[in-house]
RNA sequence: GCCGAAGUGGCGGAAUUGGUAGACGCGCACGACUCAAAAUCGUGUAUCGCAAGGUGUGUGGGUUCGAUUCCCACCUUCGGUACCA
């Protein structure tokens, strides 16, 4: 490199005549970019070894899923962020793992292959070279020979081995840790071992009268099934009968298939489950000793929703016959028992066709066939009560009356034993339910000395209850647990929210399940549904990987089972069809980084050592108890098998706000023709219209005027409108449309472009707006190409460079805040980026000298030293950005062109704007990248302030201002502060009332 | 519905522990340079008011000498809600 300072007028004058000056005195980004790139790679700059004589940081990204659509200028924030950070780390001296990777199993994919027969991995492969480009441009340092991609046999190779670890474990209670499943064996082989008691939670499935070893080897293996912490289960999923397939949630709309329309049936089905749920405490615990944030540990606190209370047995009555088995409900409020008036059973319960009597049948099925017709999240979110009453009566066990049993979609399946005792007095939805159906309600909280409390809270005094009356709600559900117990009609119990985690997808772009069936060939005993008894058989680990083979369909088979099915080979095997769901391969990879070309293993117990666990994690708060739930899970249980030395994987979690898109909108009127239902030709129409319309501001006669006015074409009026009384607004249905926002300026509808593109024929394209200008509605939300309001990062970077969309993205705002989208801020940081530069060049050539700096100069150095030192250790990038600009003016107006001064702010910079400053550092002489600097530290004494400007406050108002030394004592203020004129035009020369002073902050007269 | 978060000028946002609300930037207005434009530089910019002064951080209330910050109730928007990732 040049060192321009030392260059002769000759060399300059040589420089000059050859064009180079012109190029270096001019910020050209792109040629700087370009040319930085490819040093960076060619010298392999980010690489990183394990170096024991330097601290290792482990700063992680949540791996992108590589859609088709490229990545949008949303995803990149996190990226940036942690960037910023990994680099800040490396210059502080640490030896930084910063490592990207592929989430490459997916749905979007497949639905693509299901379209146009592409291969996924053919889509995905693409995908990812888009990614790895667009990501390329950004100046990312992430250590790319660590790369991983979860599609990979390499990698899914290890995905299969962990399941096969989990099939082949259990929880033991005792030792509170996973074991292999041979321990279970043992114990179960052992006469002492009573297999009744092991497991309270679950309804064991095999005759437990009979010993272990007289167990035929199928029994065996379904009692077994009981305890795996990966095993098979039976569960409701979202079956969509036209078109042959379980559909996601997300493919659900409306409670009918997002393609076509059809409509969805709750169907079960036999599955996989993860047994996360025996994880539930310590996945609580944990989170006491985790540097996240409370509201994410809230989120997963409730979800995973540790509850204590009871189990109560109700017996039950119907009218014609008796009923054996009583219904068991899960209450957290004991307490309440002498107000459950009535009981609640969800529609998938197992008492159901029991429960109905003969004159509810038909109303029952009906009820039923409504709810399966419906996710969980619509049965919960619907504000009108709904239900039905089964015909049967339970006994509460403490009044002892006869309370009718209803079927409700308020209570889910899933949760406590999808049975209720409802007490309307003391439960919000409950209330609801009785005030619709006329059931009783009786008070049995008295909360009257506790003002503001709600219904729900556990606080109060109880009345109408029998031998709990006047206790506090507290003492009451000891007391009737106590009760309960020595009745014998339930227990105490805890329970949780959170259930097993599902683990098989009907889908072909997943793992595979190393699992291959023994087959029996007998319907399943132990479940409804006709499936077959067959028995799971896990491969052994040398037969791994398991490859996903090539089908002759993507589609599913269209009898439940999953596109697997399609290939003969495959099923003639007997693999199970099913593969395993996104989640698996995000749940591990953090450790794959650490060595992600290992055969043997999946990362060697030396490298684990060295990098332990991530020390920053950024990701989307989407993730909060998805991803981040199964992850804390999985390590959990590869700790307690001994093969991660650390409990939990994430020491730190960032989230970042989603960068969303703005979508624009024209509105599509359709005018009805009352006698043939025909609808007119397409008339699009301005937001203000639109709004109008919906409002019944605009008559059909109106707008079939307006279009006259505005296109001159007539619309038949005798064609389209009933002939009779006045058109309403009922006339016209009006329907939002997106429009692409390239086509968008401001709002405002580019009408050629727009016309263009709708449709080729515009004689039946008709246009309007209310005052020449076609404005558009417009709406935030999900960065999304189906939306059409995605911005490519390319497109930014093209225009302003890569360092100035670096630094834009962090200066949008705070990093964890969600925002939309807009670029016009962006050229605020163009200019900065350009200022910075003219501190080094300006027209005529380089002015960098070497001469001391002044204090004030060195001031503000160490003045943004400081702050950007705290700003990214709190994560605080975007005052970071407003710092940098603030001592690029101060510089400038210093004129200060000092090396000692520009080149420690240029380490300074480093993180944010790679680029620049490594063309600068460059060019001041220095032959090493500016990437392996040192971090310049902050002189405190360029700081120190001997005086401070104190706002002077009446009754809190500023009314003046005085300067005073930094260790004045508050008498000596006080003289002063009365003795300003201002001051005494309030105090009217009286002593105030109280005189409050803080050091350097405020001074506060109260009068 | 439930869980979590956010709401501050025309716009993005700042205010770190309860202490001068609006840093920094965009936009806008005016000015300088220029034949002109672009670029650049300078000045101003919450709001009402001539001013003194008043009002102002989603809404309503409270605590405090002092509240964007703490408490209560509500409204709106966003994320998740168990098969999108």
């Amino acid at each position: 490199m040049l060192h321009h300072c030392i260059c002769s007028n000759a060399e300059l004058n040589f420089l000059r005549k050859n064009n180079f000056t012109e190029i270096k005195m001019e910020y050209k980004f792109s040629e700087i970019e370009n040319k930085w790139k490819k040093f960076w790679e060619e010298n392999e700059v980010y690489k990183v070894t394990e170096d024991p004589n330097k601290p290792k940081y482990y700063v992680l990204d949540m791996f992108p899923y590589p859609s088709g659509a490229g990545l949008h200028v949303g995803h990149p924030l996190g990226y940036v962020a942690s960037d910023i950070y990994a680099r800040y780390k490396r210059l502080k001296g640490f030896n930084v793992l910063h490592p990207m990777g592929w989430d490459a199993f997916g749905l979007q994919a497949e639905q693509y292959a299901i379209e146009t027969g592409t291969h996924p991995a053919i889509t995905t492969e693409n995908a990812i070279k888009r990614y790895r480009e667009q990501m390329d441009k950004i100046g990312f340092s992430f250590d790319w020979s660590r790369e991983v991609r979860t599609c990979e046999p390499n990698y899914y190779k290890w995905t299969q081995w962990i399941f096969l670890k989990l099939y082949n474990s259990w929880y033991n209670k005792e030792t509170n840790k996973a074991e292999p499943i041979s321990t279970l064996i043992e114990k179960l082989q052992s006469t002492n071992y009573s297999r009744k008691e092991s497991r309270d939670e679950t309804k064991l499935q095999t005759n437990t009268e009979k010993a272990w070893s007289e167990l035929t080897e199928a029994e065996k293996q379904h009692e077994l099934m009981n305890y795996r912490l990966a095993f098979q289960s039976y569960s409701e999923v979202n079956w969509c009968a036209a078109l042959g397939t379980v559909l996601a949630n997300d493919e659900i709309k409306d409670g009918k298939s997002e393609r076509g329309g059809h409509p969805i049936e709750r169907r079960k089905m036999r599955q996989w489950f993860l047994r996360i749920t025996e994880y539930s405490d310590r996945l609580l615990d944990g989170l006491d000793n985790l540097d996240w944030s409370d509201a994410m540990k809230e989120m997963q606190r409730n979800w995973i929703g540790r509850s204590e209370g009871a189990l109560v047995k109700f017996k039950v009555q119907s009218s014609k016959f008796k009923v054996e088995q009583p219904l068991e409900v899960f209450t957290t409020r004991p307490d309440t028992i002498f107000g459950a008036t009535f009981m609640v059973i969800a529609a998938e319960h197992e008492l159901v066709n029991t429960l109905t009597t003969p004159e509810q049948k038909a109303e029952v099925e009906k009820y039923i066939a409504y709810v399966k017709s419906r996710t969980d999240v619509e049965r919960q979110q619907e504000k009108k009560v709904t239900g039905v009453f089964t015909g049967s009566y339970a006994v509460n066990p403490f009044t002892n009356e006869n309370i009718p049993v209803y079927i409700a979609e308020y209570v889910l399946g899933g949760y406590g034993t999808g049975a209720i005792m409802a007490v309307p007095a003391d439960d919000e939805r409950d209330k609801k339910f009785a005030e619709k159906f006329g059931l009783k309600i009786v008070d049995i909280v008295d909360k009257s000395m506790y003002p503001g409390a709600t219904i729900e809270d556990k606080v109060g005094k109880m009345i109408n209850s029998d031998f709990i009356n006047g206790m506090e709600v507290k003492d009451a559900i000891k007391a009737v647990i106590a009760e309960i117990e020595k009745r014998g009609i339930g227990k105490k119990k805890v329970n949780y929210k959170q259930r097993d985690a599902g683990y098989s997808r009907q889908r072909y772009w997943g793992e595979p399940f190393p699992i291959q069936y023994k087959v029996v060939g007998q319907p399943d005993p132990h479940f409804e549904g006709g499936e077959t008894d067959d028995i799971p058989v896990p491969l052994t680990p040398d037969k791994l990987p398991l490859i996903l083979p090539e089908v002759s369909s993507y589609k599913p088979s269209g009898d439940g089972r999953a596109p697997l099915a399609n290939n003969a080979d495959w099923v003639k095997n007997n693999y199970e069809t099913d593969t395993m769901p996104g989640y698996a391969a995000s749940s591990w990879y953090f450790l794959r980084y650490m060595d992600p070309k290992n055969d043997n293993e999946f990362a060697t117990k030396d490298k684990i050592e060295y990098w332990k666990n991530v020390d920053i994690y950024f990701g989307g708060a989407e993730h909060a108890v998805g991803h981040l739930l199964y992850s804390r899970f999985w390590n959990m249980f590869l700790y307690d098998l001994g093969l991660v030395p650390f409990e939990e994987p994430f020491k730190k979690l960032v989230n970042q706000g989603m960068i969303q898109g703005r979508s624009s909108f024209v509105y599509r009127v359709e005018i009805i023709n009352r006698t043939t239902d025909l609808v007119s030709s397409e008339i699009i129409v301005s937001k203000g219209i639109a709004d109008k319309i919906k409002l019944g501001e605009y008559t059909v006669f109106q707008i079939v005027d307006l279009i006259e006015k505005q296109t001159g074409r007539k619309i038949e009026v005798g064609e389209y409108i009933y002939k009779g009384p006045p058109a309403i607004a009922g006339d016209m249905s009006v329907s939002d449309i997106r429009v692409d926002i390239s086509l968008v300026n401001n709002d405002e509808l580019d009408v050629p472009a727009f016309t263009n593109r709708r449709r080729k024929d515009d004689d039946f394209l008709l246009l309007l707006t209310e005052n020449g200008t076609f404005i558009c509605g417009s709406e935030v939300e999900k960065m999304s190409k189906s939306k059409y309001n995605v911005v490519n990062p390319d497109d930014v970077i093209e225009k302003y460079g890569a360092d100035c969309f670096r630094m834009f993205e962090m200066f949008l705002g705070p990093i964890e805040q969600s925002k939309p989208w807009d670029d016009k801020g962006i050229s605020g940081v163009s200019n900065f980026l350009r200022k910075f530069w003219r501190l080094f060049y300006d027209d005529k050539g380089w002015k960098v000298k070497d001469e001391e700096p002044t204090d004030a100069e060195y001031k503000v150095l160490h003045k943004t030293f400081k702050k950007i030192a705290e700003d990214i250790e709190r994560l605080n990038f975007n005052t970071s950005v407003s710092a940098f600009m603030i001592a690029t003016n101060e510089l400038g107006a210093l004129n200060c062109s000092k090396k000692k001064i520009l080149e420690p702010l240029l380490i300074a910079l480093a993180p944010f704007a790679p680029f620049i400053t490594e063309e600068l550092w460059s060019a001041l002489g220095n032959k090493e990248s500016i990437h392996t600097a040192t971090y310049p530290t902050v002189e405190e004494k360029y700081l120190v302030e001997n005086s401070h400007t104190y706002a002077v406050s009446i009754n809190g108002k500023v009314r003046a201002e005085i300067t005073l030394p930094i260790d004045i004592s508050a008498d000596d203020a006080k003289a002063q502060v009365l003795a300003l004129d201002k001051i005494k035009q309030w105090t009217q020369d009286a002593e105030p009332k109280k005189f409050i002073f803080v050091k350097g902050k405020i001074i506060n007269v109260v009068v």
